[in-house]
DNA sequence: TGGCTGACTTGACAGGATCTTC
DNA sequence: GAAGATCCTGTCAAGTCAGCCA
C-alpha cells in the first residue's frame, strides 16, 4: 500500500463519493417553565432570540462571559436577530437574567449522564448509525474515514487570547451554504428535505469533500478526510521526506545565513537573522495579520521591537536576547537566548531609531523569506525547519537518553523526555491540569506506602536469612529465595512509581501531543521501539497507530531520519 | 510586489470514554 | 459499583503557504 512512489500533486483522486455533511440538529424550544427575565420580569422570546440567549446562558460559568468584549459583541449580534418589539424592550445586557436557562441546561446535562445503561446504549447505536452513513467516503475504490463530517453547530465565537470578535454570533450552517465536492459519476449527496446545496462541483485537485464560509471571519471551513486515510498519510510522509532533505543541506544553509549576517543589503541581513531564529529557536514564520481582526500575536517575521530586549550581559552570559511575545493561540513565548556577537549587533542595528511598536524586520516578509528558501532547496519553507529540528532533536535525544539494559518503563521515561525536549523547543504548552496537585499528592502517598512495604520486606528477608543460617535446610532456603524475589519485585514497583512521578512533574505544563502528531517523523519512534523492544502500543494509541500506519509498515530498526 | 483567497496543517482544550481504586 | 483519575477524541480556531490578480 505504501509503495515508494509519490502521487502527482495536481491530481488527487479519480473517484470521490460521500453523503455530504451531517447537519447540527435544529433548535428545540425551551419548556414553558424555563424563563428568561428582563429587568426582573419573565419575558417570552421569539424562537431566534431565544436560541441565541441559550448560547449565552450555556456559557454563564465560563470566563468568557465576564469579558467586556465578549459581552458587547454578543449583545450587538443578539440585538440584530431580535424582533422589533424585543429590540425596543431589551436595551442592556446587565438587565438580562439567563440563570434559569443556565440551570435548565446544567440539569439536562446531568440527567443525560444519569441515563440508564440501556438508554445510553441506544443513543450510542444511533450515533454509530450516523457515523456509518456520513462518516465515511469512497475515494478511488477505498472506503476511508472522514475527519469532520458534522457541520459546526451555531453558537458564540470563542476566539483565543484577546480576540476582538469573541462573543459574536456564529450562525447556523445551512445546506444552502455548503459546496459539495464529489466525482461526476458518483451518486450526488442528497441535501436535507426541502433544501438544496449552494453548489455541487467536481474538483479533483483538492482533497475536501464539502466546504462552507463561516460568518465571523469569512473563512472557509472544510470537510476533509481522517488522518488515517491514505491521502493524508501520503502527505504526511511527503512532509517528513522534505524535512529529511533539509538535513542534507542544512549545514550549507547555515553557513550561508551566517555569512549574510554581514551583508551590505539590509534585506539580506534581516533575512539571515530571521532565518537564524527560525532555525535555532524553531519559531513560526509569522505572517502578517489584519489589525483589529484577530488577537495580536506574532511569529518571527512579524516580531516587533517591543518583543525583544537586548542584554550585553545577563546571568553570566554574553549577548543575550530576551524574547517575550504572544505566539499562535496567544501562547506566550518567553526565552532568554545567548546569540552570536554579530547577530546581537545586527539586532541593535535593526532596532535603531524605531519605536516599540515598529517591525523588527521591516525589510522582510514571509513570502520573500519563503521565496529565498525555495531557491535554496526544492520544497523548503520556514515551517520545514520546525519539522526538521523537531525530528532531529527527537532522534538525538533518544540516542543520548536510551539505555539498552533499562526496563520498559525506564525506556518510556527516556522517550517522554526526548519528546519533551521537542515540545519545549516548539513551545507547546498546556494549562496545568486542574487535578494536578491532588493527583501528585496521591502518587506521593503511594510512593511512601511502597517504601514502607519495601522496608518491611527487607526486614523480613533479613529474618529468614538468619533463620536459614541457623537451620541450613531446604525449607528455609526456599523461604529466603521467595523473600528475595519479593524484595526485587517491590523495588521494581517503587522504581516504576518514582519514574511515573518524575515524568508527571516534568510534564506539568508541557503538551507532548502536538509534536508527536505533527512534528516528529513517526519512523524515528517506530525504529526506536523495534530497536529497544518497546511495544509500539506504549508509544502510540490506537488512533495514532492508524495515522502512522505508513510509518509502522515502512520503518525498520535501522531507520535514520 | 503586494494584497487577497483558498487549501491545508497545526494547536489548545473540553468533555466523553475508559481505566483504576476503594 | 461508585468515584476519581487519566486517556482519548472531537472540535474548531489559528496558523502556513501557494497561486492568482492587478
Amino acid at each position: 500500500m505504501w509503495e515508494e512512489e509519490k502521487r502527482d500533486d495536481g491530481v488527487k483522486w479519480q473517484q470521490l463519493e460521500h453523503h455530504g455533511p451531517y447537519f447540527a440538529p435544529p433548535y428545540e424550544r425551551l419548556p414553558d417553565h424555563v424563563h428568561f427575565y428582563y429587568n426582573g420580569k419573565p419575558m417570552k422570546l421569539s424562537l431566534a432570540t431565544e436560541e441565541i440567549a441559550t448560547f449565552y446562558a450555556k456559557m454563564l460559568d465560563h470566563e468568557y462571559t465576564t469579558k467586556d468584549i465578549f459581552q458587547n459583541n454578543f449583545f450587538n449580534d443578539w440585538i440584530k436577530e431580535m424582533t422589533p418589539e424585543e429590540r425596543k424592550k431589551i436595551r442592556e445586557l446587565g438587565k438580562c437574567n439567563f440563570e434559569e436557562i443556565h440551570t435548565y441546561f446544567a440539569e439536562k446535562h446531568e440527567a443525560q449522564k444519569a441515563l440508564p445503561k440501556e438508554e445510553k446504549q441506544k443513543l450510542k447505536e444511533e450515533a454509530e448509525k450516523i457515523q456509518e452513513k456520513y462518516g465515511y467516503c469512497i475515494i478511488d475504490g477505498h472506503r476511508e474515514k472522514i475527519g469532520n463530517f458534522k457541520t459546526e453547530p451555531p453558537g458564540l465565537f470563542r476566539g483565543r487570547g484577546n480576540h476582538p470578535k469573541m462573543g459574536m454570533l456564529k450562525k447556523r450552517v445551512m445546506p444552502e451554504d455548503v459546496i459539495i465536492n464529489c466525482s461526476k459519476d458518483s451518486a450526488i449527496p442528497q441535501p436535507p428535505p426541502g433544501h438544496k446545496w449552494k453548489e455541487v462541483r467536481c474538483d479533483n485537485t483538492v482533497t475536501w469533500l464539502a466546504s462552507w464560509t463561516e460568518n465571523i471571519q469569512g473563512a472557509l471551513k472544510y470537510v476533509m478526510l481522517n488522518p488515517s486515510s491514505k491521502l493524508k498519510g501520503e502527505k504526511d510522509w511527503q512532509k517528513y521526506e522534505v524535512a529529511r532533505c533539509l538535513k542534507g543541506v542544512v549545514s550549507k544553509i547555515r553557513s550561508q545565513y551566517r555569512a549574510d549576517w554581514k551583508s551590505k543589503d539590509m534585506k539580506i541581513r534581516q533575512r539571515s537573522v530571521a532565518l537564524y531564529f527560525i532555525d535555532k529557536l524553531a519559531l513560526r514564520a509569522g505572517n502578517e495579520k489584519e489589525e483589529g481582526e484577530t488577537a495580536d500575536t506574532v511569529g518571527c517575521c512579524s516580531l516587533r521591537v517591543e518583543h525583544i530586549s537586548l542584554h550585553p550581559h545577563l546571568d553570566g552570559k554574553e549577548n543575550v536576547v530576551e524574547f517575550d511575545f504572544l505566539g499562535k493561540d496567544s501562547i506566550r513565548y518567553y526565552n532568554k537566548v545567548p546569540v552570536e556577537k554579530q547577530v546581537f549587533k545586527n539586532l541593535q542595528l535593526f532596532m535603531k531609531k524605531k519605536n516599540p511598536g515598529d517591525d523588527l524586520f521591516d525589510w522582510l516578509s514571509t513570502s520573500s523569506l519563503n521565496k529565498h528558501l525555495q531557491d535554496l532547496m526544492d520544497g523548503l519553507t520556514a515551517k520545514v525547519f520546525r519539522t526538521y529540528n523537531a525530528s532531529i532533536t527527537l532522534q538525538e535525544q533518544l540516542e543520548a537518553l536510551t539505555n539498552e539494559d533499562d526496563s520498559v518503563p525506564a525506556k518510556l521515561l527516556s522517550y517522554n523526555r526526548a519528546n519533551r525536549a521537542v515540545a519545549i523547543l516548539c513551545n507547546h504548552q498546556r494549562a496545568t491540569p486542574k487535578t494536578f496537585e491532588k493527583s501528585m499528592q496521591n502518587l506521593q502517598a503511594k510512593i511512601d506506602a511502597k517504601k514502607d512495604q519495601l522496608a518491611e520486606a527487607k526486614a523480613e528477608l533479613k529474618r529468614v536469612k538468619a533463620d536459614h543460617k541457623a537451620k541450613k535446610d531446604v525449607k528455609s532456603k526456599t523461604a529466603v529465595e521467595k523473600k528475595k524475589k519479593m524484595v526485587e519485585k517491590i523495588e521494581e514497583q517503587l522504581a516504576k512509581l518514582n519514574m511515573h512521578a518524575t515524568d508527571k512533574e516534568e510534564n506539568k505544563q508541557i503538551a507532548l501531543g502536538t509534536s508527536k502528531l505533527n512534528y516528529l517523523d513517526p519512523r524515528i519512534s517506530v525504529a526506536w521501539c523495534k530497536k529497544f523492544g518497546v511495544p509500539i502500543e506504549k508509544i502510540y494509541n490506537k488512533t495514532q497507530r492508524e495515522k502512522f500506519a505508513w510509518a509502522i509498515a515502512m520503518a525498520d530498526e535501522d531507520f535514520e531520519f
